[in-house]
DNA sequence: TCATTAAAGTTAT
DNA sequence: ATAACTTTAATGA
């Protein structure tokens, strides 16, 4: 979901810095803005009991994040969000946001589909029972590329470590090593020192 | 099949 | 150098 930054000052929307590292909201807290970044990467994460991180996802320059928060009354947020690197990030008031969907009715259909294909990629990724690994990063690795417009197999460098992948699939890293490796074997995606390619 | 633990190798800062 | 990431292997649910 992009908005065009000069209708979002236009708007109101600030322009905040963060360095890596910093917090920009976190769990628990009343979202009140439309955050959307200009330069740099944001995680959406949160935390087992046992203190493991679950990925929930990876922002990259030019995307929003947290935007169906502002569609909830009173939620809390159930995710932080943290800056990878050094960012400048786009801030638009919760109701100055909602104003402006009425003014552009297609942000609102853009937003639907932005979030949608997120629960949608979660729900693949997360339904349990019979899913193999394999299967998990398959999904992973779809939507990745579903996003880039060149489908030619092995055309995408997966822009991810194995650590990260196995925080957003839930797998534990070695699994995600192991099952990686299989998949090269079998054809499904190439490895060029260490980057993969899918 | 996968998580966990441990140990060692590699890369990035 | 030191931290972060990758890999291999053994063990157990």
């Amino acid at each position: 979901m992009v908005i065009d930054q000069y209708i979002l000052e236009s708007k109101g929307a600030i322009v905040v810095e963060y360095f890596a590292n910093d917090l920009i909201f976190i769990e628990d807290e009343i979202i009140r803005y439309y955050y959307q970044i200009i330069e740099g990467k944001v995680k959406l994460n949160n935390y087992t009991n046992d203190g493991k991180e679950i990925l929930q996802n990876n922002i990259d320059e030019g995307q929003s994040f947290g935007e169906y928060l502002l569609f909830l009354d009173k939620a809390r947020s159930p995710v932080n969000a943290v800056a990878i690197t050094n960012c400048k990030i786009l801030k638009l008031p919760k109701s100055a946001f909602l104003k402006l969907l009425q003014e552009y009715p297609h942000l609102g259909l853009d937003i639907n589909n932005s979030i949608s294909e997120h629960i949608h990629f979660r729900n693949i990724i997360d339904k349990s029972g019979s899913q193999r690994s394999s299967h998990k990063l398959i999904a992973l690795l779809d939507h990745l590329k579903s996003k880039q417009p060149d489908k030619a197999p092995f055309s995408f460098m997966v822009p991810l470590t194995r650590q990260e992948m196995a925080n957003l699939t839930g797998l534990c890293v070695e699994t995600t090593i192991k099952t990686i490796k299989k998949m090269e074997k079998d054809n499904l995606l190439k490895i060029v020192n260490r980057k993969i390619y899918y």
